[in-house]
DNA sequence: TAGTCTGTTAGACA
DNA sequence: CTGTCTAACAGACT
């Protein structure tokens, strides 16, 4: 599921829909939380209303004493519903319009709860991750990849840069000509300048389109139409030059490409 | 049935 | 120490 955008969406959904305390609290997987207690997060969740953050695709309740980091890895989401607890339910919890419910039916996703103190040193994964990429100044990307590594790997790599994943590699890479195993020292500064600016505007783009009371992952559902250019869209003509999509493993997953383009 | 999956991490290896 | 690859996590879908 979710990179950046999707996370961000669900973030200011849950500004609009959770507005005071819940009433209510249903752990309906126990397995969902994987730090704290069941009895901590419902007193958590039925004392205060959290702030809403956003840090890479970690969404952070900040609940004041204790703060929620909840993970979607790969399906994950949360959405709106009229009852709780319902088929790939995690964690529901009721609000004034209805439940909110953390559906992942892979199960990889996770919630911790944490004393807001501890944060962000108690999770390696926080304390570690690289600044957010929307307004990132090109000197700092440039200062922060690796010269003998693939792009592709030092973007998909939480430390270097928050909240990039596989789907945005394809993407940004499509509107920037570069080939899908580009290596870092092949770039020229400007070609690192444009990079960083492709993504931000990358990212603020899907979060505009992408923007609604449920993000429809790619493959949920027969229907998903595909609002990307080139990923998931193999053997379909480039909308640029007409040349069929290429897909290729690279640094364990798939990239897809407009060999013509981009190389 | 086998392959695929918008993520992350640990371990093996060069 | 750096980089790359694989497996594992757990399940649904094609």
């Amino acid at each position: 599921m979710p990179e950046l955008a999707e996370v961000e969406i669900v973030r200011r959904n849950l500004e609009r829909w959770w507005t005071r305390p819940a009433s209510d609290l249903i752990l309906d997987d126990p397995e969902l939380l994987r730090d704290g207690t069941p009895e901590g997060l419902r007193k958590a969740f039925l004392t205060a209303t959290p702030e809403l953050r956003r840090r890479g695709k970690y969404l952070l309740f900040d609940f004041g004493e204790h703060t929620v980091v909840a993970h979607f890895r790969m399906s994950g989401k949360i959405v709106l519903e009229p009852q709780p607890s319902g088929r790939f339910a995690r964690l529901s919890w009721a609000v004034d319009d209805g439940w909110l419910v953390f559906k992942d039916p892979r199960r990889l996703g996770h919630v911790e709860l944490y004393p807001s103190a501890d944060l962000p040193d108690a999770y390696p994964a926080l304390a570690k991750m690289g600044p957010e990429p929307l307004d990132l100044p090109g000197p700092e990307l440039a200062a922060r990849l690796s010269p003998r590594r693939r792009l592709k790997d030092a973007l998909l790599d939480q430390k270097v840069v928050a909240g990039v994943g596989n789907i945005a590699i394809s993407e940004i890479f499509w509107r920037l000509s570069l080939p899908p195993d580009v290596k870092v020292a092949a770039l020229a500064d400007d070609d690192v300048a444009a990079l960083a600016a492709e993504l931000g505007r990358y990212f603020r783009q899907l979060i505009e389109v992408q923007s609604g009371d449920e993000v429809v992952y790619l493959g949920e559902g027969a229907h998903a139409d595909n609002p990307f250019d080139v990923y998931d869209r193999e053997g379909s003509p480039c909308s640029r030059c007409g040349t069929r999509i290429d897909r290729e493993t690279i640094g364990g997953r798939s990239s897809y490409f407009c060999p013509r383009c981009q190389s």
